[in-house]
DNA sequence: CTCGAGATAGTCT
DNA sequence: GACTATCTCGAGC
């Protein structure tokens, strides 16, 4: 393990806490090809039944929302439009929230990150999206289930230093209703790696 | 810089 | 068959 991994506690705060606490930790993975992180610069939280926007709204259980349902500290990784989102489960059982990791800032394996990425514009461009930052440190649905605290994909401690948070309506949920305007999106002030 | 269209595949009805 | 928590590129300013 590259990093010291987070504590269990840090996972049984409330979803609207853990989403603004998870900025500034480093995300971690660990795969042949290398390692790669980079801290949490952008979140948005998802907060199950009475979340419009949630994909567990309702409490829709299905294979794909099934680890939501359980303890919090475990990746939901989905995909959509040939792309991995990655998110932390959050709630307690049976509580089926989660937050949607959505930037990035580059921290270690960066030319493996530009690999994988293949020809980016900016330097911005690299992870400044929650299926750009997925595929550049090349997690997939394989990590569905898998335990944020150990390798290959684990949350290490927070270093970068965070002075002001910023948030606002989510993106991407046009069609959910009063959850529209929910400011569940949280972001590192003035970060150049936040997706907008 | 912003905007819009099109690509593309997994999931659920 | 419809829908989507996205990305990329090109056009226009």
């Amino acid at each position: 393990m590259f990093f010291q991994s987070v504590h269990f506690k840090l996972f049984l705060q409330p979803t609207l806490e853990l989403a603004r606490a998870l900025l500034g930790h480093l995300l971690v993975k660990e795969s042949e090809r290398g390692v790669t992180a980079g801290w949490i610069v952008e979140t948005e939280a998802y907060i199950g039944p009475g979340d419009r926007a949630a994909h567990s709204y309702g409490g829709r259980r299905t294979p794909r929302t099934e680890v939501m349902f359980g303890r919090p500290g475990y990746a939901y990784v989905y995909e959509m439009h040939t792309h991995s989102l990655v998110n932390v489960v959050s709630g307690e059982a049976d509580a089926p929230e989660a937050i949607l990791i959505r930037a990035i800032e580059p921290y270690l394996g960066i030319d493996l990150m530009c690999e994988r990425r293949g020809a980016v514009k900016r330097e911005a461009d690299l992870t400044n999206g929650p299926g750009k930052l997925a595929k550049a440190m090349g997690i997939s649905k394989e990590d569905y289930g898998r335990s944020l605290r150990e390798p290959p994909l684990y949350i290490a401690e927070a270093s970068l230093s965070v002075t002001a948070i910023e948030a606002g309506p989510r993106i991407g949920i046009a069609k959910s209703g009063e959850a529209v305007d929910y400011p569940w999106r949280f972001w590192v002030s003035g970060n150049r790696y936040v997706s907008r």
